[in-house]
DNA sequence: TTTTATCGACAGACAGTCGGTCTAATGAAG
DNA sequence: CTTCATTAGACCGACTGTCTGTCGATAAAA
């Protein structure tokens, strides 16, 4: 009954995760989160000031989460530069990492407020770790440009843009047609050789699992 | 008192598109909206079925005056081509034309599902405009790109995010150093010679007047 | 005893509904 | 031409149900 705040913070949160998830933020009324813990209305809050101050205390759950996922992949050395850049943008965009859930969950209608805080974050957050990598790649004389973050910043805006569900409606196969042409706009941006990215294709195809964000095309 | 459907219905629109520009759409009432306007809430819900409902007219509004505009600049072929796409991008996102005002007012914290709804609307509905003024520029071999439609979808993508006042936090310095990069990057994207777009600089210092969307900077 | 966590009744605000009213136009009867 | 009935579209405002956030009381730990 009586517990931990840290410990009730968390139920809470993991309550308004579904919740939100499932309904979205406007489509979710506090008393379905009280309920669904199981306390009353003034424990929760007595643990949060408002019900935005829920969904600001969950997209910081997710931060931590997708940056530190990035963070993972973009700081393994073992990992060649090229296939570094693709797994980080990957993990958020295409194919079925942790975080891809959270962006799927996001992904809702309504749910036009934490989506737009989760993107301020990526845009925020992701160029800065890429532009490790991409500096690492100048080094090694496999990329060339002048502006590595901004390149990296346009990158990412365009994979959250263009491969989000929301904003541009494409079918798996106009979704796939995307593809070669992002990855010749990255090398020209990059500055590399046409077509010396391509084979990253397969990287796209396999996370995808043949398809995209529905059931798999046959 | 009594009027035209079609003229109240303006009314309305009219009232909510200030007060939702002031206020957001969260933070507006219908019960504002019906008071400036001096209509009872029947009347209110005789024209739209819901208050959602209004901001849909009002997003329909905004996408005609925007890809009008948009569209008016595309197809005048007075202009040189280098200058009609950075006049399109910039009537939208950095200059002050009309569509700006619009752009600015759906720039309030509490909007964000109007926000996303118009960016919706402009990253499905300005990068075809765009291409075909490339591929213009493309026969007139001022340009190279296999792939016109995705490099503009990519530009769209990217002003709209980074040169959007709520997902990325810019001084106005800050923002006045993105300009170069990112006319670089277009020339990478488009296939033309370094330095060649630069002179586009001064298109964005002057719409820009010294600043950007706060003050000017002294 | 003091602090921390919990409770639930309550206030205030809001979106949307519904039965009814008002008005202008139409048209038929006087 | 006038008068009265009818109709449909525009309008009204009280009302309902729901929701968020508050507050004083209360129980359990420290």
């Amino acid at each position: 009954m009586r517990k931990e705040a840290i410990e009730r913070r968390n139920e809470i949160l993991d309550a308004a995760d579904e919740l939100f998830g499932q309904k979205g933020f406007d489509g979710t009324s506090t008393n379905e989160i009280l309920e669904k813990v199981g306390i009353a209305r003034g424990t929760l809050y007595y643990h949060f000031k408002s019900k935005e101050d829920i969904m600001d205390a969950l997209i910081d759950r997710y931060n931590t989460q997708i940056l530190g996922a990035a963070n993972g992949i973009a700081t393994d050395k073992s990992i060649p530069v090229h296939e570094r850049i693709v797994r980080v943008v990957m993990a958020l965009n295409v194919s079925g990492g942790n975080s891809k859930e959270i962006i799927d969950h996001i992904h809702k209608p309504q749910n036009a407020l934490m989506h737009q805080k989760i993107q301020k974050v990526i845009i925020n957050g992701l160029p800065p770790i890429l532009t490790e990598i991409i500096r690492e790649g100048i080094e090694q004389e496999l990329f060339s440009t002048p502006y590595p973050y901004e390149c990296m910043e346009m990158i990412v805006a365009y994979t959250n843009t263009v491969f989000d569900d929301d904003m541009v409606d494409l079918t798996d196969d106009e979704r796939a047609a995307r593809i070669p042409a992002f990855i010749f706009n990255v090398e020209r941006l990059l500055g590399v050789e046409s077509g010396s990215l391509m084979y990253m294709m397969k990287m796209f195809d396999g996370g995808n699992g043949g398809g995209g964000h529905g059931n798999d095309g046959g």
